[in-house]
DNA sequence: ATAATCATTCTATTGCAATAGAACGGAGGA
DNA sequence: TCCTCCGTTCTATTGCAATAGAATGATTAT
């Protein structure tokens, strides 16, 4: 359950969330496509990425499905940058967040709202 | 005002911010105590923050001081973990991080608060 | 004046993520 | 059966952060 993925892993997977279950083959044609990988490099990250049991990859076809979810793995990550940048404290993070100045008197409405449902169990 | 940090220099700079100005020398002694770094590992380093204009050395003693905020680095380095990790989107990282479990409702209050303080003005 | 000490810099070395070229192997056509 | 194609793997190569050993240069003590 190591959900520690480094940038280029987090490009494949990126794919597989959007997209859904995906053959090797086809992952390689779109990350060619789209930010132009070699194929073999697709594949080495691929590979990872299985290893790293993040990805399934199944017969007939090296069909791959994703093992870990985005809000897994970006959980993870956050927990990370948190110890990393701000010793640890969730609510430091928060403060920075909410202390840009770019925050507008909507994004804060809408952040109330959204603490009101979380307090109400409003969340999966 | 290039205030992208490595880990390494980040240890640096959170030594500056902890205790204010330091010399060179001071440096590399707590950095051997905290983390056991050889002397030339802290200078490589600290030259490396010098040339990113993220600290200042003058003469005499080489004493050393930080030209950036620790908040000017959280909010880069936050920008950056956004942009990687919720496709640029702020509200989405506020959403992990309010939806994690383990936020009491106490926290909700706060954060509650918090945004009516900010709504205020409330902020520096 | 010279030697010794020690702060600073110069110059590797290591480790690992990112990338991909070349080799391999199996399926499908001649 | 044999050849060809192409999906997959094996095995580099590159680039860069992290770390530090050896060289340098200045200051102090003898």
């Amino acid at each position: 359950m190591s959900v520690k993925l480094f940038e280029s892993e987090l490009k494949v997977m990126d794919l597989l969330w959007k997209e859904g279950d995906l053959s090797a083959k086809e992952i390689a044609q779109r990350l060619k496509e789209q930010i132009n990988w070699s194929k073999t490099t697709t594949y080495t990250v691929l590979k990872k990425c299985v290893e790293k049991k993040a990805v399934l990859r199944t017969d007939p076809g090296f069909l791959c499905s994703p093992l870990i979810s985005r809000k897994e793995v970006q959980k993870a990550a956050t927990k990370d940058f948190i110890d990393k940048m701000y010793g640890g404290s969730k609510d430091l993070l928060l403060a920075s967040l909410l202390g840009q100045q770019e925050l507008t008197a909507e994004d804060i409405t809408r952040l109330k709202k959204l603490a009101e449902e979380l307090k109400r169990g409003g969340y999966e």
